[in-house]
DNA sequence: TCATCCAGTTAACAACTGTTCTCCAGAATG
DNA sequence: CATTCTGGAGAACAGTTGTTAACTGGATGA
């Protein structure tokens, strides 16, 4: 089914890119409640009323970013959680797909730790939205898992919810290593592994 | 020590907490890196010029916001933690704390949630320094108890930050249940506690 | 009582914002 | 070939922003 776009389509989408592309540099150092319409499109270099063409606000140009920072993303979660290995196998793979991740999509990992609880309310919706997704997909990955036999679907769910959490905890802490010598970014390697075990253990001796 | 206040600096303390109340009210829909120094003092009513004489700028009022939030917490946390009682009532103290924290100061909760990974670096650096104080606390009150002999320093304040973390993750998800029925903060509350008790489960079995 | 101080005011500045309407060049369509 | 469609440009709108300077009036302290 490939099919050649009509080079007017190709500059479209183009353009459409460059503008979030743009947003996304911008927004390493401030809100997206504060990101004006015409910041993004002078970044650019285009019309401040070429925007309109393809976002209706800001806020909607918001929601395209969150499903590019996350949308793709779940493929790779799940194939990490339900490769197998033993439990310290697992975790170490965890930690260095995140690890990974921030490294090469930096401004996309802050941008969704930013707005998750950021002054947008479609941008909020629509992460909380994609952060559930991630949570029910490991919960059938967890379900497949030996240990997961005689818990209850919620208790898995929570077990799940914990798991991305910390997903998401530990992505921003590596954020903050960025810039920082090799040694920061091991200790919260470290740090990482030990929350996931501690949680681990907690698994392991849950029915009681 | 009571000292009467002169009649200047008491006017002066009321705007200043004048300012500081308006610009947490505007930032319940908006994040503070697009919150205006107008804006404040309009809803003030209060020229803007005379912002200059409380903050040096907008950031610098937003740190003074973070005091505010979480400056008179910390006696509250320590005596919740380090009360006696099984570890179920301890796990229900706690929540029951952050439960009614955000009852009754929600603005100032969803400040800090909102601007932890804000656009402000300023205002991220005072609530980073905050909370790692809240977890030095609570890595103190860990230390007391009989189950923590043999227990790494590094570990004891490892899940002093996994506990913080959880206190957060907790108040961010009861202020989205502020305006719905009470079902959702039981469910809130329940969901909790069974995380907070598969983490106490971790922490027994931790020494292997 | 009188000089000093200082929180808050007024006025003005250039720069910026989102949005509307009109227009155009060039691709798409037949 | 002629027609339609459309992504982007341009100009103009009223309104907003942070910051400066000079000023005022009431509290303060000698």
């Amino acid at each position: 089914m490939s099919h050649t776009l009509g080079i007017r389509q190709a500059q479209k989408q183009k353009t459409r890119q460059a503008l979030l592309d743009a947003a996304l540099g911008l927004l390493e150092e401030q809100s997206l409640s504060s990101l004006g319409l015409r910041e993004v499109t002078r970044a650019v270099g285009v019309a401040p009323t070429a925007f309109y063409r393809h976002f209706r606000s800001i806020a909607d140009l918001g929601v395209a970013l969150v499903d590019e920072a996350l949308g793709s993303l779940h493929p790779m979660v799940r194939t990490t959680v339900s490769a197998a290995g033993d439990g310290d196998e697992r975790i170490a793979r965890a930690i260095g797909l995140i690890a990974r991740h921030v490294q090469t999509h930096p401004a996309h990992v802050r941008f969704v730790a930013r707005e998750r609880h950021g002054g947008v309310q479609p941008v909020r919706e629509a992460i909380r939205d994609q952060l559930a997704r991630f949570a029910e997909e490991v919960k059938a990955e967890l379900a497949e898992d030996p240990e997961a036999a005689g818990w209850h679907d919620d208790d898995l769910l929570m077990l799940a919810h914990l798991y991305v959490d910390q997903m998401i905890s530990t992505a921003s802490l590596f954020l903050e290593t960025l810039e920082a010598p090799d040694a920061e970014r091991e200790r919260v390697t470290q740090a990482a592994t030990r929350r996931l075990r501690l949680i681990g253990i907690g698994r392991l001796h849950w029915r009681d």
